[in-house]
RNA sequence: GGAGGGGUGGCCGAGCGGUCAAUGGCAGCAGACUGUAAAUCUGCCGACGGAAGUCUACGAAGGUUCGAAUCCUUCCCCCUCCA
C-alpha cells in the first residue's frame, strides 16, 4: 500500500518499526475508525527486560500516544512452557516462584513507559486462563485447528529439527498456547492486534488464524524488524553484560554509556526507533559527519535514558560523562564502590581494588589488565602489578580507578 | 527393548595414554590508530600464588596405569536407525 493514513501506522512506518503485517490496509482502516486495543506478550524469563525488548515497548508506547489502548501480556503461563523460537536448545525450567519474582520486576519497567492510569493501558497475565485449561477439552476445541504438518514448517521448529537438537513436546505446544492467548485477548479485551519482534511472526499468525476460526473476527499481526547493529552484531551487549532497563541491574550512567557508544551508522535509525524526537531533527543529527556525529550520540543517549530512567537521571549521566571524558575530571557522580577506611590506610593493592570495583573478575584478570597497560589510578597509568593505593591517593574523598578508556569507578571509604 | 554415534572451556569445534589448562574459529577484554565510533593490526583470555608451583576443569561415579579429556566398568543425558 502507499503510505498509511492512521496516525499509529504512519508513525511506526516512518520511524522504521514495520517489518511485516498480516493486512496493513485493513488494519489502517480499523484504526481510522476509532481507538483500538493491541497487545504484546512478554515472557517472565528474567527480572527485568533489556534493550532487546525496547523495540516492542516503544511500539506499545506509540500505540498509546496515538490514542489507542495497549495491553501488556505477562506470560505467567507460557513462561512455564518456554518459547523455542530462536533458541537452539530448551531453556532451563523456571520455578513458579522465579516466574512470580520476574513478573514483578518486569511490571516495574513498564510503569516507566506506559500510562496505566484509568485503564489507559492494562496488564494481564496469561496464567489466568492457561493454568486452568482442561487438557482434553482444549485439544478438542483448539487442537483440531492445528495440523502438525503446518507446525513442522515453522522456523522455530525447523531449526531444532535440522540441527538435530531436541524439541520437547512441551515446547512444541508453545505456539498453540500463544495463539490461544490472542483468542482470549480478542474475547476478553476486544484486542484487535498483536505485535512483536519478527521472530514472533509464526506465533502471531497462528493466533490470527485461530481467532478467525473460533471467534469469527478478523484480527491482525504486526512485527518489527530484528535489530542488529550496523556492523552486524546483535544488540544489547555491553562490557558488563546485557543492557538491562532497570537501574538495579544496570545504572543509568552505564545505560547512557551504552547508547553513547552507538556506531555511527546506527545513530539515525536508533534515534527514530528509541526516542520520540521529531523526524526532521533526527534527519539533521543523522547528517552530521565526522566527529560531529558525537553530538548526535550524546542526544541519543540522553533521550533514551530519559525514557528508561527519567529526565533527571539522564541529564546527570550526561553531565558525569561530560566531566569525565571531556574535562578529564573525576566526576563525583561516577559509579562508586565503598570500602572500609582501614583497608586503604594499610595500603590496598590495586589488584584487589580492581576486583572490588568490579573492573576485573579475578585477581588474575586484574594483573593482566595492569600488565597490558589498561589501568590508571587518578589518571596515572599503573605499571607495577604490586602497586597499592593509599589514603593519600584520595582526591576529594575518592580514588578514581580506570580500566581501559571508558570504565571508571570511584573508590570511597566509609 | 535392540544396534550404532555422541556428551570437551561463554558458544562452535579439534584432540583420542604423557610435551593438554587442552589446536582453531566466534564472542569478550586490553593496547595502537581515532571521534568514548567502525574497520584494521597487536596482545590477553580457569582460579590462587611474587615465583617455583598448587588446585579445579574435558556428562557423573568408580577402576587400570608411574601417568587419562584420551583405556575399562557402571550410571545419567542426547542423536540416528530398527522392533
Amino acid at each position: 500500500m502507499s503510505s498509511p493514513k492512521s496516525e499509529f501506522l504512519r508513525v511506526v512506518a516512518e520511524r522504521g518499526f514495520l517489518h511485516q503485517c498480516t493486512d496493513l490496509a485493513a488494519l489502517d482502516a480499523k484504526l481510522l475508525a476509532g481507538p483500538q486495543t493491541a497487545y504484546i506478550g512478554f515472557d517472565c524469563t528474567a527480572d527485568s527486560l533489556h534493550v532487546g525488548s525496547l523495540l516492542p515497548i516503544m511500539l506499545l508506547r506509540w500505540w498509546q500516544k496515538t490514542g489507542n489502548r495497549p495491553v501488556v501480556l505477562m506470560g505467567g503461563g507460557t513462561t512455564r512452557v518456554g518459547d523455542p523460537s530462536g533458541k537452539d536448545e530448551s531453556r532451563q525450567m523456571l520455578t513458579d516462584a522465579d516466574i512470580a519474582r520476574n513478573m514483578a520486576g518486569i511490571q516495574g519497567v513498564f510503569a516507566k513507559y506506559l500510562d496505566f492510569g484509568d485503564g489507559r493501558a492494562v496488564m494481564v497475565n496469561n496464567a489466568d486462563w492457561l493454568d486452568k485449561l482442561d487438557y482434553i477439552g482444549f485439544l478438542r476445541d483448539f487442537g483440531r485447528h492445528f495440523t502438525v504438518n503446518r507446525m513442522l514448517t515453522f522456523e522455530s521448529v525447523k531449526l531444532r529439527l535440522e540441527r538435530e537438537h531436541p524439541l520437547t513436546f512441551l515446547e512444541f505446544n508453545y505456539m498453540i498456547l500463544q495463539a490461544y492467548d490472542f483468542l482470549e485477548l480478542a474475547r476478553r479485551q476486544n484486542c484487535l492486534l498483536q505485535m512483536g519482534g519478527s521472530d514472533q511472526w509464526g506465533n502471531i499468525v497462528n493466533g490470527v488464524e485461530l481467532t478467525r476460526r473460533v471467534h469469527h473476527t478478523e484480527v491482525f499481526g504486526l512485527t518489527s524488524p530484528l535489530l542488529t547493529t550496523a556492523s552486524g552484531a546483535k544488540m544489547g551487549k555491553s562490557a558488563s553484560g546485557a543492557v538491562w532497563l532497570n537501574a538495579e541491574r544496570l545504572s543509568a550512567y552505564d545505560f547512557w554509556q551504552y547508547w553513547r557508544n552507538t556506531e555511527d551508522g546506527d545513530v539515525g535509525r536508533f534515534l527514530r526507533l528509541f526516542t520520540e524526537m521529531d523526524l526532521s531533527e533526527v534527519a539533521r543529527l543523522e547528517a552530521l559527519g565526522g566527529a560531529e556525529i558525537n553530538d548526535a550520540k550524546k542526544i541519543l543517549a540522553t533521550e533514551v535514558t530519559a525514557l528508561a530512567h527519567g529526565r533527571a537521571a539522564a541529564e546527570a549521566a550526561a553531565e558525569t560523562a561530560r566531566k569525565t571524558f571531556e574535562e578529564g575530571q573525576a566526576a563525583d557522580t561516577l559509579p562508586t564502590v565503598t570500602i572500609d577506611g582501614t583497608e586503604l590506610a594499610a595500603g590496598l593493592p590495586v589488584v584487589v581494588a580492581l576486583v572490588k570495583a568490579g573492573l576485573a573478575a579475578s585477581n588474575g584478570e586484574a594483573k593482566r589488565l595492569i600488565k597490558g597497560g589498561a589501568i590508571r589510578v587518578n589518571d596515572v597509568a599503573v605499571a607495577d602489578e604490586g602497586a597499592k593505593i593509599h589514603l593519600s591517593d584520595q582526591k576529594d574523598g575518592a580514588v578514581k580507578m580506570t580500566a581501559g578508556k571508558k570504565r571508571h569507578v570511584l573508590i570511597r571509604t566509609q
